[in-house]
DNA sequence: TGTTCAACCAATCACTTATTGGTCTAACCG
DNA sequence: CGGTTAGACCAATAAGTGATTGGTTGAACA
């Protein structure tokens, strides 16, 4: 109509652009009422958008709209979609990774009431009368040491990783116990490692949460049972 | 009516529970139908809900119910709300933690595509133009690290930290140069470390990243510039 | 003094409606 | 035939509505 040139839409759009003096993250009219503006098609709109986008200038996201500057990182993980694409012995390398070294900082930063949390953890998980209660107070237990270590992005990635873990151990069955035995064997290495934390000896703690992972993890792995930490 | 016995409602509540079998994250009524149906006061049985909750076996939510079991971790770990809660010395001291291990793991599984993309981006990042550019490169460079672990969870908690990092650092001003000296530290170490993940040598490469980014961390705390890598 | 009841509050959910970028097809033009 | 346009349709998103639910408050009551 107006005329035939191919460049024409992408010339007057980025004339538009120009003019308008749009800032960073602020968001164009619809595509439907931009080419109505502009008096191109919306083809032709469209293919101008998709160069102005290739070159970085903008973004566009269905349901959102077309928005100036570069597209933001996201604000959200999602744990499901991690979840779906680890395995049990990812999870258990990572915790064999990380948990020892919280271990040592929460040696060092530990508070009375820190430690006296971990212990009514351990009491209640004594007495607990089924596997998940038992396994409620283990993780309360774990997420105190991960608290001690007052570092909240270290306590915000624990938290991630605890999640991934009981989604991904999510249905694999106890053996036919209805609760923990007196003698498992998390009831002793906690104890040594929450004592260690109380000692403020860091390597004592450290090198007893790395044993304790590596138990579980074989109790976890390789007896496929009991995968309580 | 029924009775007077505070006990009662937290008794009678329990009776329902172990009657109903419920399975773990099931939902329990509402409180106000459950009341109804075990002929309590609302406010004794919230009493006799709060006591189970404090024991663990509940959890409950506005809008959403009460359920079986303990309270499940979110789906999304919220990118903001860590950042407006940590600090740059947390997200320093939570790298020296991560990042020396995943360098080590690196160093035991990088394949000949993973070192070829660790030098390529060393390459980019040696002619950069601008600060920003540099830093893109410099984040492909520690994310081809974190892929070479072919551990998807950790690659994942790296992604986390990163984001966080990038959002906390956000905003903090450069020194005036442009972009990076060409002796900028970070290049050489840098090389070292691929060196080191290319020779199969874990400690070096492990002690290494230690080393860079206490480098890093040094000119990040206590210079407040280039904080880059 | 402590409990019960009713009302209210804020968070959440299920549902609807409208908007928006993305895609496909038939019609049209050169 | 090759390319463009117009229109319809799709899926993702946003915004609003009403109902539901745990949490809270205060008056009435025993």
């Amino acid at each position: 109509m107006e005329t035939n040139d191919p460049q024409s839409a992408l010339t007057q759009l980025r004339a538009y652009l120009a003019q308008q003096q749009l800032e960073t993250n602020s968001r164009l009219p619809p595509e439907r009422e931009l080419c109505r503006r502009l008096g191109v098609s919306r083809s032709a709109l469209r293919k101008s958008l998709a160069t102005l986008e290739a070159e970085g200038q903008l973004w566009r996201h269905v349901g959102k709209g077309t928005f100036i500057g570069s597209r933001p990182v996201e604000d959200f993980i999602d744990i499901r979609r991690i979840t779906s694409q680890t395995n049990p012995v990812e999870v258990m390398r990572t915790r064999q990774l990380i948990e020892p070294e919280m271990a040592r900082l929460a040696a060092l930063n530990a508070t009375a009431q820190n430690i006296a949390e971990m212990r009514r953890c351990m009491a209640a998980s004594r007495v607990a009368e089924t596997w998940r209660e038992y396994e409620s107070w283990d993780n309360h237990l774990h997420r105190a040491i991960a608290e001690s270590t007052r570092n909240t992005l270290l306590l915000a990635i624990f938290d991630t990783l605890n999640a991934v873990r009981r989604a991904v151990v999510w249905g694999r069955l106890r053996d036919n116990k209805p609760k923990p035995d007196p003698d498992h064997h998390s009831f002793a290495e906690h104890e040594a490692i929450v004592a260690a934390i109380e000692d403020r000896d860091l390597e004592r703690a450290g090198a007893l949460m790395g044993r304790h992972l590596g138990t579980v993890e074989r109790n976890l792995l390789y007896r496929g049972s009991a995968a309580a930490s």
